[in-house]
DNA sequence: CATAACCTTGTACGGCGTACAACGTAAGAT
DNA sequence: ATCTTACGTTGTACGCCGTACAAGGTTATG
């Protein structure tokens, strides 16, 4: 392990270790291992992020790569750290605390809805990064109005960008989107016969919310009306 | 592929097509694959359920897990809606619309908190199954008080589970967690060094809020906070 | 008894992450 | 100017994975 985890999350700061001087100048650096990554990813999803497919499009070899990241997993969480940190972070200027949050809120569905995959990487060890505690910073600062401790502050947060991830995850555009027509044209009769009559409300209100959803206007009304609810719910008194 | 998936997913039911009579019994059924990968998913991890290990676990070579599911992928489905049948279903009798929703999403941190490999299975078809459709009805029922039309209910609903399932994945214990404190105090150090003064909220309301995910009592202020948050939401007038 | 349908199995293929050792390269030490 | 040392690069190889395929055994049906 050449350098860790940590220091290269931080390779672009002052104080991060540079690698020694002696032997050939490496051919490719971190963050264009972290870039090449990224735009693999954007284009044919987080599986298609192979070490040896990594290789190929950085002229390299697959190990090679190994010089540069450590692991696999390491890498994705250098791919989400600078994904956070690339999100614009625009002053809050005087805007109230609704629309502040509003804001957060959909910065976070567009950088979700641009980067899919982000919603595959789970590591804790992300936090450590400078794009996600600048990220952090960021948004916790668009709570200043509203009368939270630390702790309120940070769960308030994480209410709000949970219900974003959540909502990201149901725009996400399924895989297997093309095979569902003949799916179902093989499946529905057989459905239709296993159901009967039983579980009627199921059967009434799935055909109308999937009838919803692949509507073509209100592209996602259940956003709009979800945040608004999100949003009234962070000026709700405390427990009763 | 010998089987739909569809009429896997609905083997119990009597119009489901039976195995032909001929050739030898069958050493195991669907039913006790799919049992057999969520015992492993249990106790190791959905990562541990391979063919060859459920070969094992079954006495049988990895092929001829095969006969009886079609592919990995369409176990998972079968996985997820064999955990949701064997949800409890009890019956909402006079209690209010808030108590029953709270329960439904109690239930469903329960469910999840027991099979967190449930978390990780993210497969449309699942819907189809006899599992997650009587699920489903089920808990648009403890909707029924709530003047809500068909979409409105769906949503509902998906509104509240998406809350829990946040919840259960920040629950969820880190894989990791016994290598963080050998990690923390090689990072520590220099991640102080790294931030200086930098985002001073960041780095107060993080340290805040990590120990009080740390703190031996209240497990989760988060989730009665956040349920009661969510509740509130459901009666809250629509979009303005 | 022959046939056809079915289950089981071993082998094999192409993928994956990555350990390891050999080799080349360039800067510091002498 | 040479030697030494640290480092980058590479090919090979190992143990996994899901699963295609073909061969062979087993049983009810014609």
């Amino acid at each position: 392990m050449p350098r860790e985890l940590i220091d290269l999350l931080w390779r672009d700061h002052p104080a991060a270790p540079q690698g020694g001087a002696r032997g050939p100048r490496a051919a490719v650096t971190t963050g264009a291992v972290v870039d090449a990554a990224a735009t693999v990813a954007d284009a044919e999803g987080l599986a298609a992020v192979t070490v040896r497919r990594l290789g190929d499009v950085l002229g390299v070899s697959a190990m090679s790569v190994y010089t540069h990241v450590n692991s696999r997993d390491d890498l994705l969480v250098l791919m989400a750290d600078a994904a956070f940190a690339r999100m614009p972070r625009p002053g809050y200027g005087t805007a109230g605390w609704r629309t502040r949050v509003r804001r957060v809120a959909e910065a976070n569905l567009a950088l979700l809805n641009e980067h899919p995959w982000l919603l595959e990487i789970d590591d804790d060890r992300t936090a450590f990064g400078p794009g996600t505690i600048a990220k952090y910073d960021h948004e916790l600062h668009a709570l200043d109005p509203l009368p939270l401790d630390d702790v309120g502050r940070d769960a308030a947060l994480t209410f709000v960008l949970d219900f974003v991830r959540a909502a990201a995850r149901a725009q996400r555009p399924d895989p297997r989107a093309d095979e569902m027509p003949a799916l179902w044209g093989r499946w529905s009769g057989r459905l239709a016969e296993y159901l009967g009559d039983a579980h009627q409300l199921a059967q009434r209100v799935g055909s109308a919310a999937g009838e919803a959803m692949n509507a073509p206007s209100s592209p996602s009304h259940a956003w709009s009306y979800g945040l608004e609810r999100i949003l009234d719910s962070l000026t709700a008194p405390g427990d009763r």
